[in-house]
DNA sequence: CGTTAGTTTGACCTGTATCAAAGCAGGTGG
DNA sequence: CCACCTGCTTTGATACAGGTCAAACTAACG
């Protein structure tokens, strides 16, 4: 019905704006920030990092030199793969994102793009907002802060999805939250958002098998929930999406 | 088969030893300490504060003056509840872990004790930390930072419990996890441990129903991978526990 | 065009949930 | 000391969500 369509939404990625756009945009949601300090942010960040589709990020082999990382463009996902091929995706990585070194790089796990990526160093932000605790940095500081605890608030939210949600459940529930992301990033209009994974990597993060995954997806598509179109992913119907999350 | 002994195996928690002992244990095993870095640790650790079993663990009404605070003894788990009554224990904490702030106080989530426990504030600890790099208390960092290190990976590695394993590889796995994380503070020996959950909470905790886990439990019985006894659990064979958590 | 990666479909199987009831142990109060 | 609760575990019967296997279909791409 939709036919490989999902995988040709990456965007060009290319684009005028500075390549730190989507974080500073995320950034000022979580706290209101002036113009002096988002130009700020833009200073500390260190320069871009290119990666292809289905590339590893690693970032130094010791895990002394693991810095943070934002994603700038792209889809990334940190990843445990089994002995016997299963695989988890544990988190999805979108514009905007922190990489921090506690996320990655334990034992078995490692963190792989799904479409082309872009990183930039985040370490000079970071020892920016530790030295700096002048009163005018302060939202910056609050803004890392809450940041980071998003990303936090979202692995545990990942427990009780495959702890406790059924697979529909599950599944209008991811996109409910990757909608909100992207919209926090300038990167989702109201309705609409792209969605660079196929189904098996979807499968991979809800925790199903491909099949199932493809019949949910059509079953949200019977119900109006979803639409596919273009390469992006629509959701006509957010309020009702967001009912489907729930028993 | 072992009818309710489980929930009898709380030791009686109050001990000789300082009340910061188990957290001591495995503050060691993540880095060498010296006897004095240990006892300036101690210095650090807050008052103790008691629980009862079933309480709520809730630390001041604001996000603000949330502090870290370790568990001293007891076990607790931080749970969510949807609204028609599911459950999930994301996570169970046992004596000698951390509950840092950014872990709790998510919306929809409480941390509950399970036993009587007993807190500690740690930030005293973690200020200390902060301020005194001294070569000489590098050791104390370096633990901390790995104890931190752990409870995230033991995050993700629930994320791929629940996501990939089946309800045996769970249990197993569970138990194994349980059985390292007491040795490190030397809660347990080689092949016994305290394991004061119902088979409500194991449920809770592995995202399946209690009826499963009983039948899970029997199956692990029957193969002699484990055995209850005396309000414990013995461990007879853990490379072979070890085993049943891969396929 | 053939190849390849992704999606879709159907048939079938199984792990796990659900429901209901019974068994067991410990605590409580008469 | 017994009888009764109450909370926990165990058992059996049954239902269903979701997995597995295999094959067809589609679209993109060189």
């Amino acid at each position: 019905m939709f036919h490989k369509a999902m995988t040709v939404s990456s965007l060009p990625e290319s684009r005028a704006a500075g390549r730190s756009a989507p974080f500073e945009a995320a950034m000022t949601s979580y706290a209101p920030l002036s113009l002096e300090q988002l130009a700020l942010v833009r200073e500390c960040l260190g320069a871009p990092h290119a990666y292809p589709a289905d590339a590893e990020i690693s970032r130094g082999e010791n895990v002394g030199d693991h810095r943070p990382v934002l994603i700038a463009s792209g889809w990334a996902a940190v990843t445990a793969t089994l002995e016997d091929g299963r695989r988890q995706i544990i988190s999805l990585l979108i514009a905007g994102d922190i990489l921090e070194p506690l996320l990655d790089r334990q034992p078995g796990l490692s963190v792989t793009t799904l479409t082309a990526v872009t990183t930039v160093d985040a370490s000079g932000l970071v020892g920016m907002l530790r030295d700096r605790l002048a009163s005018d940095m302060r939202p910056l500081a609050e803004a890392w802060a809450r940041m980071r605890q998003a990303v936090q608030a979202r692995l545990l939210r990942q427990i009780v999805r495959l702890g406790r949600l059924s697979a529909y459940e599950r599944t209008a529930e991811l996109m409910v939250d990757l909608h909100a992301r992207q919209r926090r990033c300038g990167l989702a209009d109201e309705h609409g958002m792209p969605l660079p994974l196929t189904q098996e990597m979807l499968a991979d993060h809800l925790g199903l098998s491909v099949v199932h995954v493809n019949r949910i997806l059509q079953q949200l598509r019977r119900e109006g929930l979803i639409v596919f179109r273009a390469g992006r992913i629509v959701l006509p119907d957010l309020p009702k999406l967001a009912q489907a999350t729930r028993r």
